[in-house]
DNA sequence: CCAGTACTTAGGTTG
DNA sequence: TAAGTACTGG
């Protein structure tokens, strides 16, 4: 084939292997996607037919670049019958082809972080334990670490090392929680994400028809990124391959920084136990960085015991020094980043995009934001909140995914009484108690509340009916509508869209804005998946993927030309001309928390070593000598990476050191004019005192407001009596008002008085 | 039920 | 510091 000749000697041996198993150990910058996406290509040129491909990478980001770059080689039609996707999507996939065999619904949720630790919490309260002990962070990596070493809640509760290690941390009952998690989350019709990779290895493993018929489908499976894959993923890779062994996984153990999800760096050692004759090839040499930048990334890595030899080297030019800054503040730290990057884009007559900021922590992103913003330099950050988890973003989902699936508790809770209708706290916990008694879904006793002894009083009663109404009213037009039309009517007549835009502050702009792209990104849905004929095109549809999409996943053309921030680890597999690895510093990278293990101050350096081979053409670190830390001005030292980089292929001649041992010492910052930072303004404990003015208006006696009565509020002012519910003393009374809209108020507390 | 206020606590990376 | 939650008065 002609397209091989672009590969080096190593590289086109590896892409050209087409059965058995096989191991590419790629250094950064070795072309390890170009091997992948060559002999896919190759493959397929061999006739071997795309649909019986499975290739799994890290991000749908990567998923779709190789597609795009295999359909330039051999074709659209061919490549877009491929599986090719991350772990999480191809596995919802099949989960929701089989769904009957684990009995879920075929539209289950996914739930997100988010709702995983909503239902925690819930689950937590419940049981009554104490929540500053049970905090569902922490409840929720237990369980996910349990669930990537395939434990289930059954099986934590009989773990005698788990039990353990709850008792002596003083959370004996996480087993329990997580037993009643996954009651729960099974009742909900939901998954979270690790459920996507537990429950298909129980599908394969319960089921060996479904387990052949994969095997049979993915003659040929490849993995990318394999030192990031966990137990969980391992073991599915293995047994869809265990019938023709034609597995191809490609990897570079010094860039594994996932263990705390999981990921096992041992995947790739074992390889070679699981198939014994497999081939082994090593893509040493790298196109990417100059010489400087790919020695000192050497220098440090071998540093790290545990290891794959391997030589990385480049026939590239040295190119600068990596440049170490020393700044006073954080703050300067933006400023003085900011300058140089616009120094160097007119200086090289460079664009934004060829420079990116790197940082071991999202918090540190303001003061770069602030910084860039200033000298007018547009900038993306990736990461952070995302727009799938803004909170208005996720109220219009939860309605969607409420009218798809009944169950769903998360977004049932999420929006019973948003936009206020007047149904609160209490009743909710009334119907969640019914729930849990009987073992069936809020919505079930919501639905049918006379059947399972669900009394309340009538006015929350028709709050609720005219609730369940409307969302099964959605429920009935999802298989009619489009996925716009459908989104864009619960949008209204849910009464969202109205609340966001009755508020006016900038924020609340932005939600409204929020709403009008997710319902423009739906509309594009529609429309491309109706110009498919055999693709669906309902709300549902669209539904499928959506908590499995990322920042990353958005990338519209006006981000392209932009200077990026982001996070190291989300950096992983991208290239910069230009790239800053910023704080620097000493309990912030390497982080505080990674300093009582070996192993895992050895994956902050693996971090490390991957912030700096994203550089294409120059690498610059910096450190600030104190930051805020939580409203504190704290000092900080230099990192330990800076002096474990061989020195000479270090400039330190702007940290004011001549040798890197002395950074620390050096406490003159020469070329800075900064002022100490101000101090915390104290305080302000001016506490107010209590109106102590009488009022001259009688308490109202509650039998005189009546429906349609005029009446007046403290707040609100002028206002009218439309509904009255509940009873003495805890009447309770719907209001409009002219200034601020429909209340609800409590005739006890709210002191209304008639007017006329 | 609503909205404003006092208080607490965050340690970090993600599909 | 900042965000998120619990509390409290109307």
């Amino acid at each position: 084939m002609k397209y091989l000749e672009d590969l080096n000697a190593a590289q086109k041996e590896a892409a050209i292997q087409i059965s058995g198993p096989m191991m590419v150990i790629a250094g950064a910058g070795s072309g390890k996607t170009k091997v992948l996406t060559y002999r896919i290509s190759h493959l397929i040129d061999n006739g071997i037919d795309a649909f019986n491909i499975l290739a799994l990478t890290f991000t749908n980001k990567a998923a779709q670049e190789m597609k795009s770059r295999i359909a330039e080689m051999i074709g659209d039609n061919e490549a877009k019958n491929i599986w090719m996707g991350t772990f999480h999507s191809i596995f919802a996939r099949i989960l929701r082809t089989e769904h009957e065999k684990i009995g879920y619904p075929n539209n289950f949720t996914i739930y997100d972080t988010q709702d995983s630790k909503g239902l925690i919490k819930a689950i937590v309260k419940e049981m009554g334990l104490d929540d500053k002990l049970y905090k569902p962070n922490i409840i929720y990596n237990r369980i996910s670490a349990a669930k990537n070493n395939l434990i289930s809640a059954g099986d934590y509760l009989k773990n005698a090392g788990a039990m353990g290690e709850d008792r002596s941390t003083g959370r004996p009952r996480i087993g329990e929680v997580y037993l009643e998690y996954q009651k729960r989350c099974f009742k909900a019709g939901a998954m979270d994400f690790d459920d996507l990779l537990f429950k298909t290895n129980l599908l394969l493993h319960q089921h060996p028809d479904i387990l052949l018929k994969y095997q049979n489908k993915f003659n040929y499976i490849l993995v990318d990124e394999y030192q990031d894959t966990n137990y969980a993923q391992y073991l599915i890779i293995k047994s869809l391959a265990a019938r023709f062994e034609n597995i191809c996984v490609v990897g570079d153990d010094a860039q594994s920084i996932y263990s705390f999800r999981g990921a096992n760096i041992q995947n790739i050692l074992n390889f070679k136990k699981d198939y014994p004759d497999y081939n082994l090839y090593k893509l040493e040499q790298n196109y990417r960085s100059t010489k400087n930048i790919v020695n000192a990334a050497n220098s440090i890595i071998t540093i790290n015991k545990d290891q794959i030899k391997k030589k990385v080297w480049t026939e590239n030019n040295s190119g600068e020094l990596i440049k170490v800054i020393k700044s006073f503040s954080d703050n300067e730290e933006g400023k003085v980043i900011a300058n140089d990057i616009f120094n160097s884009k007119s200086h090289h007559h460079l664009k934004n995009k060829d420079f990116a900021i790197l940082y071991r922590t999202n918090a540190q992103s303001r003061s770069f934001e602030e910084a860039l913003r200033k000298l007018n330099l547009s900038y993306k950050i990736y990461g952070g909140l995302s727009f799938y988890q803004r909170k208005e973003i996720k109220d219009l989902l939860a309605y969607f995914r409420l009218t798809t699936n009944h169950n769903d508790e998360e977004s049932l809770k999420r929006i019973i009484n948003y936009p206020k209708r007047g149904i609160g706290k209490t009743t909710l916990e009334k119907a969640t108690i019914i729930a849990n008694q009987q073992n069936i879904s809020i919505w079930d006793v919501l639905e049918k509340p006379e059947q399972f002894n669900f009394s309340v009083n009538s006015g929350t009663r028709s709050k609720i009916e005219s609730f369940v109404i409307k969302i099964k009213s959605f429920r009935s037009k999802l298989n009619i509508s489009s996925a716009y039309e459908l989104a864009e009517e619960i949008a209204k007549s849910s009464g969202i869209l109205h609340d966001l835009n009755t508020d006016k502050s900038p924020e609340g702009i932005v939600r409204y804005e929020n709403i009008q792209e997710l319902l423009n990104a739906i509309s594009e849905f529609s429309e491309t998946q109706s110009k498919n004929e055999n693709t669906d095109n309902s709300l549902s549809d669209f539904l499928i993927d959506v908590a499995l999409l990322t920042d990353a996943d958005n990338e519209t053309e006006e981000d392209k030309d932009k200077i990026s921030l982001m996070t190291i680890h989300a950096a992983k597999g991208l290239e910069f001309s230009y790239v800053y690895i910023v704080g620097v510093e000493e309990n912030l990278f390497p982080s505080q928390l990674s300093l009582n293990t070996r192993s895992e101050l050895e994956e902050e350096r693996r971090l490390f070593y991957v912030a700096l081979t994203r550089a294409k053409t120059k690498a610059t670190l910096s450190y600030a000598v104190s930051r805020y830390k939580w409203g504190n001005f704290v000092s900080c030292e230099p990192s330990r990476f800076i002096e474990e980089l061989d020195e000479q292929y270090l400039d330190l001649s702007l940290t004011g050191a001549v040798k890197k041992n002395n950074l620390s010492l050096n406490n003159t910052w020469s070329n800075s004019n900064q002022k100490t930072p101000s101090k915390i303004s104290a305080k302000r404990n001016l506490k107010k005192i209590s109106s102590i003015e009488s009022s001259n208006i009688k308490p109202t006696i509650s039998h005189e407001i009546k429906i349609g009565v005029e009446v007046k509020h403290d707040r609100f002012g002028k206002g009218k009596v439309i509904d009255l519910s509940g009873e003495s003393p805890n009447i309770k009374a719907t209001v409009f008002f002219p200034s601020s809209g429909q209340k609800q108020l409590l005739l006890k507390f709210a002191k209304l008085q008639i007017l006329n």
